[in-house]
DNA sequence: GTCTATAAATGGATAGAC
DNA sequence: GTCTATCCATTTATAGAC
Protein backbone atom coordinates (compact mmCIF):
# COMPACT_ATOMS: atom_id res chain seq x y z
CA UNK A 1 0.00 0.00 0.00
CA UNK A 2 2.63 2.24 0.90
CA UNK A 3 3.91 2.88 -2.83
CA UNK A 4 6.92 5.40 -3.64
CA UNK A 5 4.20 6.99 -6.43
CA UNK A 6 2.36 9.61 -4.82
CA UNK A 7 3.07 10.43 -1.45
CA UNK A 8 2.28 14.16 -1.52
CA UNK A 9 4.00 15.31 1.53
CA UNK A 10 3.18 18.52 3.24
CA UNK A 11 6.22 19.88 1.97
CA UNK A 12 5.49 18.76 -1.46
CA UNK A 13 1.87 20.45 -1.08
CA UNK A 14 3.52 23.82 0.22
CA UNK A 15 5.73 24.11 -2.76
CA UNK A 16 3.07 23.54 -5.14
CA UNK A 17 0.94 26.23 -3.73
CA UNK A 18 3.70 28.76 -3.75
CA UNK A 19 4.27 27.68 -7.36
CA UNK A 20 0.64 28.58 -8.08
CA UNK A 21 0.63 31.71 -6.42
CA UNK A 22 3.97 32.64 -8.02
CA UNK A 23 2.29 31.74 -11.29
CA UNK A 24 -0.77 33.96 -10.32
CA UNK A 25 0.65 36.77 -9.45
CA UNK A 26 3.68 36.59 -12.60
CA UNK A 27 1.31 36.57 -14.93
CA UNK A 28 -0.67 39.58 -13.83
CA UNK A 29 2.50 41.34 -12.81
CA UNK A 30 4.93 40.34 -14.93
CA UNK A 31 8.41 39.00 -13.63
CA UNK A 32 9.70 42.31 -12.21
CA UNK A 33 6.34 43.20 -11.19
CA UNK A 34 6.16 40.33 -9.07
CA UNK A 35 7.74 40.84 -5.12
CA UNK A 36 8.77 37.92 -3.53
CA UNK A 37 6.90 39.99 -0.15
CA UNK A 38 3.37 39.80 -2.17
CA UNK A 39 3.75 36.00 -3.19
CA UNK A 40 4.28 35.15 0.32
CA UNK A 41 1.23 37.15 1.06
CA UNK A 42 -0.89 35.20 -0.93
CA UNK A 43 0.12 31.58 -0.39
CA UNK A 44 0.27 32.32 3.31
CA UNK A 45 3.18 32.27 5.90
CA UNK A 46 6.70 33.85 5.70
CA UNK A 47 9.18 34.52 3.35
CA UNK A 48 11.33 32.60 4.84
CA UNK A 49 9.65 29.27 4.35
CA UNK A 50 9.45 30.68 0.75
CA UNK A 51 12.94 31.11 0.70
CA UNK A 52 13.40 27.45 2.26
CA UNK A 53 11.59 26.06 -0.80
CA UNK A 54 13.15 28.33 -3.84
CA UNK A 55 17.02 29.84 -2.72
CA UNK A 56 15.92 32.90 -5.23
CA UNK A 57 13.40 34.50 -7.09
CA UNK A 58 14.89 33.34 -10.15
CA UNK A 59 14.59 29.35 -8.91
CA UNK A 60 10.99 30.42 -8.34
CA UNK A 61 10.57 31.47 -11.84
CA UNK A 62 12.22 28.21 -13.74
CA UNK A 63 9.78 26.18 -11.37
CA UNK A 64 6.87 27.71 -12.07
CA UNK A 65 8.33 27.66 -15.93
CA UNK A 66 8.52 24.21 -15.76
CA UNK A 67 4.81 23.69 -13.96
CA UNK A 68 3.46 24.80 -17.11
CA UNK A 69 5.04 22.66 -19.65
CA UNK A 70 2.37 20.38 -21.08
CA UNK A 71 3.00 17.23 -22.97
CA UNK A 72 2.18 17.26 -26.79
CA UNK A 73 -0.11 13.78 -25.89
CA UNK A 74 -2.32 15.86 -23.33
CA UNK A 75 -2.57 18.80 -25.87
CA UNK A 76 -3.48 16.27 -28.59
CA UNK A 77 -5.76 14.28 -26.89
CA UNK A 78 -8.54 12.85 -28.33
CA UNK A 79 -8.05 13.76 -31.65
CA UNK A 80 -6.19 11.15 -34.10
CA UNK A 81 -5.79 12.22 -37.65
CA UNK A 82 -8.40 10.18 -39.21
CA UNK A 83 -9.30 9.59 -42.72
CA UNK A 84 -10.35 12.88 -43.92
CA UNK A 85 -6.71 14.97 -43.36
CA UNK A 86 -8.13 18.18 -44.43
CA UNK A 87 -10.70 18.15 -41.50
CA UNK A 88 -8.17 16.87 -39.01
CA UNK A 89 -5.95 20.10 -39.71
CA UNK A 90 -8.78 22.50 -39.00
CA UNK A 91 -8.91 21.01 -35.33
CA UNK A 92 -5.10 21.02 -35.21
CA UNK A 93 -5.77 24.85 -35.89
CA UNK A 94 -8.74 25.30 -33.58
CA UNK A 95 -7.23 23.46 -30.68
CA UNK A 96 -3.79 25.02 -31.33
CA UNK A 97 -4.56 28.70 -31.81
CA UNK A 98 -6.61 28.65 -28.81
CA UNK A 99 -3.85 27.43 -26.84
CA UNK A 100 -1.36 29.77 -28.46
CA UNK A 101 -3.50 32.33 -27.33
CA UNK A 102 -4.50 31.55 -23.75
CA UNK A 103 -3.59 33.27 -20.90
CA UNK A 104 -1.84 30.79 -19.87
CA UNK A 105 0.45 30.39 -23.38
CA UNK A 106 0.71 34.33 -23.61
CA UNK A 107 1.92 34.64 -19.91
CA UNK A 108 4.71 31.94 -20.49
CA UNK A 109 5.84 33.56 -23.45
CA UNK A 110 5.66 36.89 -21.63
CA UNK A 111 8.09 35.32 -19.26
CA UNK A 112 10.24 33.70 -21.77
CA UNK A 113 10.69 35.98 -23.93
CA UNK A 114 11.33 39.21 -21.34
CA UNK A 115 13.72 37.16 -19.40
CA UNK A 116 15.87 35.43 -21.88
CA UNK A 117 18.56 37.52 -21.80
CA UNK A 118 18.91 38.00 -18.71
CA UNK A 119 18.42 34.27 -17.41
CA UNK A 120 18.79 32.15 -20.50
CA UNK A 121 17.60 29.01 -18.99
CA UNK A 122 14.07 30.41 -18.96
CA UNK A 123 13.64 30.17 -22.62
CA UNK A 124 16.01 27.44 -23.36
CA UNK A 125 14.16 24.83 -20.76
CA UNK A 126 10.54 25.67 -22.27
CA UNK A 127 11.94 25.39 -25.99
CA UNK A 128 13.83 22.30 -25.18
CA UNK A 129 10.63 20.96 -23.47
CA UNK A 130 7.73 22.50 -24.44
CA UNK A 131 7.56 24.03 -27.64
CA UNK A 132 10.37 22.08 -29.67
CA UNK A 133 8.56 18.43 -28.97
CA UNK A 134 5.40 19.71 -29.81
CA UNK A 135 6.23 21.09 -33.12
CA UNK A 136 8.03 17.54 -33.57
CA UNK A 137 4.78 15.40 -32.42
CA UNK A 138 2.83 17.47 -34.95
CA UNK A 139 5.21 16.75 -37.42
CA UNK A 140 4.93 12.67 -37.18
CA UNK A 141 0.89 13.13 -38.55
CA UNK A 142 2.35 14.89 -41.05
CA UNK A 143 4.96 12.58 -42.40
CA UNK A 144 2.90 10.08 -41.82
CA UNK A 145 -0.04 11.30 -44.56
CA UNK A 146 3.20 12.41 -46.50
CA UNK A 147 4.01 8.16 -46.85
CA UNK A 148 -0.06 7.54 -47.42
CA UNK A 149 0.43 10.52 -50.39
CA UNK A 150 -2.30 12.76 -48.94
CA UNK A 151 0.97 15.52 -48.79
CA UNK A 152 3.77 15.63 -51.09
CA UNK A 153 6.76 14.48 -49.98
CA UNK A 154 8.27 17.71 -47.45
CA UNK A 155 10.15 18.41 -44.56
CA UNK A 156 7.65 17.34 -41.81
CA UNK A 157 9.10 19.70 -39.17
CA UNK A 158 9.19 22.31 -41.61
CA UNK A 159 5.61 21.77 -42.82
CA UNK A 160 4.73 22.08 -39.22
CA UNK A 161 6.12 24.80 -38.01
CA UNK A 162 4.42 26.59 -41.77
CA UNK A 163 0.98 25.59 -40.83
CA UNK A 164 0.93 25.97 -37.30
CA UNK A 165 2.74 29.35 -37.41
CA UNK A 166 -0.35 30.39 -40.51
CA UNK A 167 -2.82 29.62 -37.97
CA UNK A 168 -1.87 31.33 -35.26
CA UNK A 169 1.17 34.00 -35.91
CA UNK A 170 -0.37 37.06 -36.31
CA UNK A 171 -3.23 36.43 -34.03
CA UNK A 172 -1.02 35.44 -31.20
CA UNK A 173 1.49 38.45 -31.86
CA UNK A 174 -1.92 41.12 -31.18
CA UNK A 175 -2.53 38.96 -28.03
CA UNK A 176 0.88 39.11 -26.75
CA UNK A 177 1.23 42.65 -27.54
CA UNK A 178 -2.17 43.53 -25.55
CA UNK A 179 -3.67 44.89 -28.79
CA UNK A 180 -8.01 44.85 -27.85
CA UNK A 181 -9.89 43.53 -29.23
CA UNK A 182 -9.08 40.08 -27.82
CA UNK A 183 -9.60 37.34 -30.79
CA UNK A 184 -13.21 35.90 -31.26
CA UNK A 185 -14.39 32.31 -32.28
CA UNK A 186 -14.73 33.74 -35.33
CA UNK A 187 -11.60 35.21 -36.01
CA UNK A 188 -10.22 31.78 -34.74
CA UNK A 189 -12.14 29.91 -37.11
CA UNK A 190 -11.83 32.37 -40.11
CA UNK A 191 -8.21 32.12 -39.29
CA UNK A 192 -7.75 28.05 -39.25
CA UNK A 193 -9.68 28.35 -42.23
CA UNK A 194 -7.61 30.05 -44.35
CA UNK A 195 -4.96 28.45 -43.39
CA UNK A 196 -5.64 24.68 -43.75
CA UNK A 197 -7.00 26.40 -47.26
CA UNK A 198 -3.92 27.85 -48.18
CA UNK A 199 -1.40 24.85 -46.38
CA UNK A 200 -4.05 21.64 -48.28
CA UNK A 201 -3.19 23.49 -52.05
CA UNK A 202 0.16 24.29 -51.19
CA UNK A 203 1.16 20.98 -50.10
CA UNK A 204 -1.16 18.53 -51.95
CA UNK A 205 0.20 15.43 -53.52
CA UNK A 206 1.08 16.35 -57.61
CA UNK B 1 17.22 80.96 -44.60
CA UNK B 2 15.29 80.77 -41.39
CA UNK B 3 13.15 78.00 -42.24
CA UNK B 4 11.48 76.29 -39.57
CA UNK B 5 12.54 72.66 -41.12
CA UNK B 6 15.77 71.20 -39.57
CA UNK B 7 16.60 73.32 -36.65
CA UNK B 8 18.24 70.95 -34.60
CA UNK B 9 18.83 73.11 -31.79
CA UNK B 10 21.24 71.61 -28.58
CA UNK B 11 18.33 70.27 -26.47
CA UNK B 12 16.85 68.40 -29.37
CA UNK B 13 20.48 66.88 -29.93
CA UNK B 14 20.45 66.73 -26.32
CA UNK B 15 16.82 64.62 -26.02
CA UNK B 16 18.14 62.64 -28.75
CA UNK B 17 20.85 61.46 -27.17
CA UNK B 18 18.90 60.38 -24.07
CA UNK B 19 17.51 58.03 -26.40
CA UNK B 20 19.84 56.58 -28.03
CA UNK B 21 21.77 56.04 -24.76
CA UNK B 22 18.21 54.48 -23.15
CA UNK B 23 17.68 52.03 -26.19
CA UNK B 24 21.17 50.60 -25.71
CA UNK B 25 20.63 50.03 -22.62
CA UNK B 26 16.90 48.86 -22.82
CA UNK B 27 18.23 46.61 -25.45
CA UNK B 28 20.98 45.11 -23.34
CA UNK B 29 18.85 45.01 -19.69
CA UNK B 30 15.53 44.98 -20.37
CA UNK B 31 12.92 47.58 -18.91
CA UNK B 32 13.54 46.81 -15.13
CA UNK B 33 16.84 45.89 -15.46
CA UNK B 34 18.10 49.63 -16.83
CA UNK B 35 18.17 52.09 -14.45
CA UNK B 36 17.84 56.08 -15.05
CA UNK B 37 21.15 56.44 -13.34
CA UNK B 38 22.71 54.16 -15.33
CA UNK B 39 21.73 55.96 -18.79
CA UNK B 40 22.84 59.51 -17.35
CA UNK B 41 25.60 57.87 -16.70
CA UNK B 42 25.93 57.05 -20.37
CA UNK B 43 24.69 60.47 -22.11
CA UNK B 44 26.34 62.36 -19.55
CA UNK B 45 25.11 64.90 -17.16
CA UNK B 46 22.57 64.41 -14.21
CA UNK B 47 19.67 63.07 -13.78
CA UNK B 48 17.78 66.77 -13.54
CA UNK B 49 18.55 67.31 -16.91
CA UNK B 50 17.09 63.84 -18.10
CA UNK B 51 13.68 64.32 -16.20
CA UNK B 52 13.34 67.85 -17.26
CA UNK B 53 12.86 65.93 -20.85
CA UNK B 54 11.17 63.01 -19.72
CA UNK B 55 8.65 63.18 -17.21
CA UNK B 56 9.33 59.78 -16.19
CA UNK B 57 10.77 55.82 -17.02
CA UNK B 58 7.84 55.45 -18.88
CA UNK B 59 7.43 58.40 -21.27
CA UNK B 60 10.84 57.22 -21.81
CA UNK B 61 10.53 54.15 -23.15
CA UNK B 62 7.47 55.35 -25.32
CA UNK B 63 9.92 58.08 -26.68
CA UNK B 64 12.64 54.87 -27.67
CA UNK B 65 9.40 52.63 -29.22
CA UNK B 66 8.10 55.72 -31.16
CA UNK B 67 11.98 56.21 -33.00
CA UNK B 68 12.40 52.97 -33.20
CA UNK B 69 9.79 52.94 -35.70
CA UNK B 70 10.46 52.43 -39.58
CA UNK B 71 8.76 53.57 -42.32
CA UNK B 72 7.46 50.96 -44.39
CA UNK B 73 8.32 52.92 -47.30
CA UNK B 74 11.81 52.78 -45.93
CA UNK B 75 11.57 49.10 -45.51
CA UNK B 76 10.92 48.15 -48.11
CA UNK B 77 12.88 50.43 -50.83
CA UNK B 78 14.36 49.22 -53.28
CA UNK B 79 12.51 46.27 -54.35
CA UNK B 80 9.22 47.28 -56.20
CA UNK B 81 7.48 43.63 -57.53
CA UNK B 82 8.75 43.15 -61.27
CA UNK B 83 7.54 40.64 -63.57
CA UNK B 84 8.50 37.64 -61.78
CA UNK B 85 6.39 37.70 -59.06
CA UNK B 86 8.09 34.80 -56.76
CA UNK B 87 11.31 36.06 -57.55
CA UNK B 88 9.97 39.20 -55.56
CA UNK B 89 8.64 37.00 -52.99
CA UNK B 90 11.72 35.62 -52.54
CA UNK B 91 13.42 39.10 -51.73
CA UNK B 92 10.56 40.16 -49.69
CA UNK B 93 10.56 37.12 -47.76
CA UNK B 94 14.18 37.20 -47.07
CA UNK B 95 14.48 41.28 -46.90
CA UNK B 96 11.65 40.66 -44.17
CA UNK B 97 12.70 37.65 -41.83
CA UNK B 98 16.24 39.66 -41.24
CA UNK B 99 14.36 42.52 -40.66
CA UNK B 100 12.16 40.62 -37.93
CA UNK B 101 14.62 38.44 -36.27
CA UNK B 102 17.20 41.99 -36.31
CA UNK B 103 18.53 43.05 -32.79
CA UNK B 104 16.72 45.96 -33.03
CA UNK B 105 13.37 44.85 -33.98
CA UNK B 106 13.91 41.71 -31.03
CA UNK B 107 14.43 44.41 -28.74
CA UNK B 108 11.30 46.15 -29.21
CA UNK B 109 9.51 43.07 -29.63
CA UNK B 110 10.85 41.88 -25.77
CA UNK B 111 9.64 45.34 -24.50
CA UNK B 112 6.56 45.51 -26.01
CA UNK B 113 5.64 42.01 -25.07
CA UNK B 114 7.18 42.61 -21.70
CA UNK B 115 5.42 45.59 -20.86
CA UNK B 116 2.41 45.58 -22.35
CA UNK B 117 0.15 44.95 -19.25
CA UNK B 118 1.11 47.28 -17.41
CA UNK B 119 1.82 49.79 -19.83
CA UNK B 120 -0.39 48.88 -22.81
CA UNK B 121 0.77 52.17 -25.05
CA UNK B 122 3.43 50.49 -25.90
CA UNK B 123 2.68 47.48 -27.43
CA UNK B 124 -0.54 49.42 -28.65
CA UNK B 125 1.96 53.05 -30.65
CA UNK B 126 4.04 50.42 -32.45
CA UNK B 127 1.45 47.85 -33.65
CA UNK B 128 -0.63 50.69 -34.96
CA UNK B 129 2.30 52.71 -36.60
CA UNK B 130 4.66 49.88 -37.30
CA UNK B 131 3.64 46.43 -37.59
CA UNK B 132 0.34 46.58 -38.64
CA UNK B 133 0.94 49.29 -41.58
CA UNK B 134 3.73 47.21 -42.78
CA UNK B 135 1.16 44.64 -43.38
CA UNK B 136 -1.05 46.85 -45.43
CA UNK B 137 1.93 48.42 -46.90
CA UNK B 138 2.81 44.49 -48.55
CA UNK B 139 -0.93 43.69 -48.78
CA UNK B 140 -1.19 46.09 -51.37
CA UNK B 141 1.59 44.57 -53.52
CA UNK B 142 -0.20 41.44 -53.33
CA UNK B 143 -3.87 42.81 -54.34
CA UNK B 144 -1.93 43.59 -57.74
CA UNK B 145 -0.95 40.24 -58.23
CA UNK B 146 -4.62 38.86 -57.98
CA UNK B 147 -5.47 41.83 -59.95
CA UNK B 148 -3.40 40.77 -62.39
CA UNK B 149 -4.16 36.82 -61.98
CA UNK B 150 -0.81 35.95 -60.48
CA UNK B 151 -2.62 34.89 -57.78
CA UNK B 152 -6.22 33.68 -56.96
CA UNK B 153 -8.67 36.18 -55.40
CA UNK B 154 -8.17 35.85 -51.63
CA UNK B 155 -7.82 38.69 -48.77
CA UNK B 156 -4.56 40.32 -49.33
CA UNK B 157 -4.15 41.22 -46.59
CA UNK B 158 -4.29 37.70 -44.49
CA UNK B 159 -1.96 36.09 -46.92
CA UNK B 160 0.44 38.61 -46.61
CA UNK B 161 0.38 37.95 -43.06
CA UNK B 162 0.35 34.17 -44.06
CA UNK B 163 3.60 34.83 -46.13
CA UNK B 164 5.02 36.42 -42.93
CA UNK B 165 4.60 34.07 -40.72
CA UNK B 166 5.68 31.28 -42.81
CA UNK B 167 9.06 33.08 -43.67
CA UNK B 168 9.85 34.25 -39.93
CA UNK B 169 7.72 32.82 -36.98
CA UNK B 170 9.52 30.17 -36.00
CA UNK B 171 13.30 31.64 -36.82
CA UNK B 172 11.88 34.54 -34.61
CA UNK B 173 10.70 32.77 -31.93
CA UNK B 174 13.97 31.23 -31.09
CA UNK B 175 15.47 34.19 -31.26
CA UNK B 176 13.55 35.92 -28.95
CA UNK B 177 13.69 33.21 -26.75
CA UNK B 178 17.19 33.42 -26.94
CA UNK B 179 18.24 29.78 -27.88
CA UNK B 180 21.39 29.34 -30.06
CA UNK B 181 22.38 29.52 -32.61
CA UNK B 182 21.18 32.27 -33.98
CA UNK B 183 19.92 31.62 -37.40
CA UNK B 184 22.53 31.83 -40.56
CA UNK B 185 22.36 33.46 -43.92
CA UNK B 186 21.55 29.48 -44.89
CA UNK B 187 18.71 29.44 -42.29
CA UNK B 188 16.63 32.42 -43.85
CA UNK B 189 17.40 31.37 -46.99
CA UNK B 190 15.65 27.52 -46.96
CA UNK B 191 13.07 29.13 -45.18
CA UNK B 192 11.69 31.45 -47.11
CA UNK B 193 12.25 29.49 -50.42
CA UNK B 194 10.11 26.56 -48.87
CA UNK B 195 7.13 29.71 -47.62
CA UNK B 196 7.60 31.20 -51.43
CA UNK B 197 6.77 27.56 -53.00
CA UNK B 198 4.18 26.70 -50.31
CA UNK B 199 2.51 30.36 -50.90
CA UNK B 200 2.86 29.93 -54.99
CA UNK B 201 1.94 26.48 -54.86
CA UNK B 202 -1.42 27.65 -52.06
CA UNK B 203 -2.06 31.21 -54.10
CA UNK B 204 -1.43 30.07 -57.65
CA UNK B 205 -4.11 31.26 -59.71
CA UNK B 206 -6.47 28.53 -60.79
C1' DG C 1 10.74 24.20 9.72
C1' DT C 2 8.44 28.35 10.58
C1' DC C 3 7.84 32.99 12.17
C1' DT C 4 9.17 38.22 13.18
C1' DA C 5 12.01 41.67 12.28
C1' DT C 6 15.41 43.76 9.74
C1' DA C 7 19.47 44.26 7.09
C1' DA C 8 21.50 45.95 2.77
C1' DA C 9 21.03 47.62 -1.55
C1' DT C 10 18.81 49.68 -5.34
C1' DG C 11 15.83 52.50 -7.88
C1' DG C 12 12.81 56.35 -9.29
C1' DA C 13 12.20 60.89 -8.48
C1' DT C 14 13.10 65.69 -6.43
C1' DA C 15 14.97 69.97 -3.73
C1' DG C 16 17.76 73.64 -3.99
C1' DA C 17 22.12 75.93 -5.30
C1' DC C 18 24.01 78.10 -9.30
C1' DG D 1 18.47 74.55 -17.68
C1' DT D 2 21.91 72.01 -15.29
C1' DC D 3 24.35 70.05 -11.38
C1' DT D 4 24.97 67.83 -6.48
C1' DA D 5 23.06 65.54 -3.02
C1' DT D 6 19.50 63.10 -1.10
C1' DC D 7 14.83 61.48 -0.04
C1' DC D 8 11.73 57.76 0.25
C1' DA D 9 9.72 53.65 -1.15
C1' DT D 10 10.56 49.09 -2.41
C1' DT D 11 12.92 44.84 -2.90
C1' DT D 12 15.62 40.65 -2.21
C1' DA D 13 17.46 38.08 1.15
C1' DT D 14 18.79 36.73 5.96
C1' DA D 15 19.48 36.53 11.26
C1' DG D 16 17.75 34.75 15.22
C1' DA D 17 13.94 33.40 18.35
C1' DC D 18 10.76 29.48 19.02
Amino acid sequence: MSEKAVPPSRRDQKRAAIIAAAKELFFKEGYAGASMAEITARVGGSKATLYSHFASKDELLLAVVQDMIVPSEVLMEGGPPGEDFPAWLEWLGRRTVRRLTSREFIAIQRLATAEALRFPEVGRIYYEAGASPFYDFVAQFFAEAMDKGVLRRADPRMAAEQFIEMCAGWLMRRVLWNIPPAPTEADIEANVRLAVTAFMEGYRAR
